[in-house]
DNA sequence: GTGAGTGCAAACGCTTTGCATTCAT
DNA sequence: ATGAATGCAAAGCGTTTGCACTCAC
């Protein structure tokens, strides 16, 4: 994807923290949140601040750059795959992964039985990955209160 | 339900407190946050603490009084309808409508694509609820950017 | 009487905003 | 040269916490 050209046919300037931001979570599978964005940027972009990640993700959200995730967390976390799909989040390590519903049927659904007219359909699981269940046996929950 | 008894038998003490937010959100089918049950529970008892809404839903939570639910929203959700089921918010008025789902075939697929064990399933929906549909021909949308 | 629960205010984490400066156009 | 974008610090929001006081047991 030609970033450059996106942000431009949005009436958006090209800036060397937007491209920043896009050479480091394009092709990005670990769904970071802004904070973790920004910490990848630091080492070769030592410019950046942390507000314009928000900015800028806002930014590529708006132009479907990336998608918004809705985690069951308290941070958003973004990902670069803008193809409708569900998450799966690991409550020991937070590892994310993608998971393929039929979100139309969904959307049915929901509006046979509530007559809303359905924009969007959010589906987010948790559970534990193959590799803590691996580590689970002898091992206490880190996340356990 | 029994609150005092749960609340006992949990080895939580009854508070006049706890059951002052029991009777203003139990049958409550808004799914109202901390602030709205605070402001609900003002009239009637103007010496709840907002700190302590939030704890008397944790623990309402933690008991299975309660389910939290995320809403695509800034702020939790609580719904006393503690059987599984999914939301769909409308995000003109924000008002929140039950949802049923198949919420154990999404598990069996999602466990299936990623080898998680599958913990919970969080299904929303947002869309324009009857009433706003209607109210829509010719008055601007408040959400519009 | 004792420990749990309360209320206040302060702190928290994530996010947004105001504003002076810088930069893409 | 002009308006948009940046960076900083401060404010914002929903939520949690520390602590002295109060109350259910």
């Amino acid at each position: 994807m030609d970033i450059a050209a996106v942000l431009r046919e949005n009436g958006y300037k090209v800036t060397p923290q937007r491209l920043a931001v896009y050479e480091v979570v394009n092709n990005n599978t670990t769904h970071p949140n802004a904070e973790a964005i920004y910490k990848e940027l630091q080492p070769k972009y030592p410019f950046m601040s942390l507000a314009t990640v928000y900015k800028t993700m806002e930014i590529f959200a708006k132009i479907g750059v990336v998608q918004v995730l809705q985690c069951e967390e308290d941070a958003h976390r973004y990902d670069f795959n803008t193809k409708p799909h569900a998450h799966i989040r690991c409550t020991r390590c937070n590892r994310v992964m993608d998971v393929d519903v039929e979100r139309d049927k969904l959307a049915d659904l929901a509006q046979t039985q509530t007559g809303y007219r359905v924009d969007s359909v959010n589906v987010s699981f948790t559970g534990i990955c193959a590799e803590c269940q691996n580590e689970e046996t002898g091992c206490q929950n880190e996340k356990e209160n």
